[in-house]
DNA sequence: CCAATGTCAGCATAACTGACATCA
DNA sequence: CTGATGTCAGTTGTGCTGACATTG
């Protein structure tokens, strides 16, 4: 029973599962031209808007602080893929904004994400997948700590 | 449908998820005395034979290079969870055994996960979790990279 | 005065690649 | 000779905390 490794873990379960995507995805984007692609750079990219995103809140959406987030869109300007313009609304914010470049690498991370799922449809069946989703969908609330 | 965050792709859900379990574990087991516990240590941690494991081997269950392996290894014994012991069936090998201090560790991550999943079960329902790990368990392959 | 935002600097963690010796 | 294993060294990626100026 104290064998760890052969009762394995939920969250143990869960790392292997996002890696599969993560690799996947990371995979099929640079053998499309996108050298420079980490992770760090598709996370931002998965939660930003067509239309531009503060940096602030592409920190909260993938959940890192705003000092990272802020670097990883230094990076993404240096790369040609996002344009940083002020707030209309707030002087003191800036949007981050895909530029065409990047609206383009945008469509082919979605297309990559349709294509991994259809692949992971095929491979576990469509009933596996529905239901992985909607327990996912589900609000677990945060991480019990005490 | 461009607005990449409104479409929630499922690499992004595992994630989310993933760390769900991660966060609990770490803040658990460091308030339960492990004070220098990190990621990197528990996901070692969670593949080790209590009986003892090649390095190589921890390295091929949890995902990364026999190097990095070889890194936290030296770690846990600095802090006297593992020892190194020569593997008898080959002089060129070595085995990671936990110690006494180290199973004690190992007893008290698999209460912490199997409160964490109680937990869940709790939040979203004993149906999504049992749903949610039958897909899990299922063998997905190697990530599709062509 | 306070909260949010962006930014700069320094630091810690974690994993990587390369190289090499040992052993089956 | 080849392949697996362990190890040392160097490097990169990633995110963190602290600090500060600006704006609302």
């Amino acid at each position: 029973m104290l064998d760890a490794h052969r009762t394995v873990n939920l969250g143990q379960l869960l790392h292997q599962a996002f890696r599969w995507f993560d690799e996947g995805l990371v995979a099929r984007l640079r053998s499309a031209g996108w050298a420079e692609l980490t992770r760090a750079h598709s996370s931002i990219f998965a939660v930003i808007d067509i239309d531009g995103t503060r940096i602030s809140e592409l920190a909260r959406r993938s959940g890192v602080t705003r000092q990272a987030a802020h670097q990883v869109v230094q990076d993404l300007v240096r790369q040609g893929l996002v344009e940083l313009q002020p707030d209309p609304t707030n002087r003191s914010a800036r949007r981050a904004v895909p530029t065409a470049s990047g609206r383009h690498s945008i469509e082919m991370a979605l297309t990559v994400f349709d294509d991994l799922e259809t692949e992971l449809v095929r491979r576990i069946g469509a009933d596996n997948v529905s239901r992985l989703r909607d327990a996912l969908e589900h609000d677990w609330g945060p991480p019990p700590v005490g």
